[in-house]
DNA sequence: TGGCTTACATACCAAACAGTATCTGTTTTT
DNA sequence: AAAAACAGATACTGTTTGGTATGTAAGCCA
């Protein structure tokens, strides 16, 4: 059985994770933690070193479950080609996904702790780099077996993708319009189709 | 001549304009502005009402900017062509641009303030409206003369095209590379070249 | 230049902030 | 079941927060 502080720990880090996603870093005080929680500060800073060190391990959280889902996705069809319109459209309910951790991880945080916070923001810039090697690893082994065209590198291709995706995460989230995000992805799946079909 | 409390008033502005844009509303503390302007607490809220009312005044300041120089890009030329690729050349240097003024100030005050300030959130909704709709009575016009054809109604299109260009903002801001605003506008410009050039 | 007005500084407020030392009750191990 | 280890509550630290009442000096107009 697991012990008691590590139970703890992980239910600390999972109610806490969406508060600190929805109002940042120093819009989130310790004591709308410890209400969120139910717990006293002692228990928090009994599990956690600081402010900061719990704000990341929040982050990692939730950073965990959009890979996991992103990772979900991906492996759900053998073509390259299906496994990039599985992947367009999950981001197409990407606001309803987001909604329980307080909205994407990548672009509050990211955002967020721009000059700011060196660890968080550190911590973003790898989150980044993970989802676009995914992208780009599907779209290289797509090539490798023929099923699709590039012009330019996998990365780089993977690159502007994730940039347009991005894009219509930041709109639908600024302007709580979700038709951004469904706009956007359904012109990126034609594109897409377009572009590099084969 | 003006008078002495409306040159401090737009000094106040001026001065604590890029540092909320950076550091947020909650990030940043009435000191933080005092030390900045050189002035006392009294001589601040002598001259606004509240800590929100100057935030907002500070984002409208930088707002103006940022319409006033979208403006003047889209009335260099006289096509609509011309107007579109001025305006996406203008974003290439978006990061220079902005980078007195502390960033975008559509990303970060509409990111910053989603969900915790209306009155904030209200104002970027509204920016974002007014430069969608500039973009669009461009397309409006270049359709009209029969300079450009488009398969989608000129305001769609100009929300799709505003959404990638606020993807590369976002994806650079957020990684501190400036690879994504030209990668990506470098894409968008032969994108636009080949979707609506006649 | 006198006297009124306006602009800003000083000094202060209660509340909220992150963080911690200490104590107690509960697990866990032997 | 007793001892040792640990987890969490309580109560407190000094500092900083946004905001204000009052004092003072500079600006402005007659």
């Amino acid at each position: 059985m697991t012990k008691k502080a590590e139970r703890t720990t992980a239910y600390i880090i999972e109610t806490v994770a969406p508060i600190f996603n929805k109002h940042g870093y120093v819009g989130t005080s310790m004591s709308d933690l410890t209400e969120a929680t139910g717990l006293t500060k002692g228990a928090i800073y009994g599990n956690f070193e600081n402010k900061e060190a719990l704000a990341l391990s929040a982050f990692e959280y939730n950073r965990n479950l959009l890979l996991s889902a992103i990772d979900a996705k991906l492996s759900e069809d053998d073509g390259a080609m299906d496994k990039l319109f599985t992947l367009i459209q999950f981001y197409k309910q990407y606001d309803v996904f987001t909604l329980p951790m307080g909205g994407c991880p990548i672009l509050n945080v990211g955002v967020d702790a721009q000059g700011n916070n060196t660890l968080l923001s550190a911590a973003v810039k790898e989150t980044i780099k993970d989802i676009e090697g995914k992208i780009a690893l599907v779209l290289e082994n797509g090539a490798k077996s023929d099923e699709l065209h590039l012009s330019v590198p996998p990365l780089q291709f993977a690159k502007q993708l994730f940039t347009m995706i991005q894009g219509a995460i930041a709109m639908s989230t600024i302007t709580r319009d979700r038709k951004y995000l469904i706009n956007t992805l359904t012109y990126l799946e034609h594109l897409v189709k377009k572009e590099i079909k084969k």
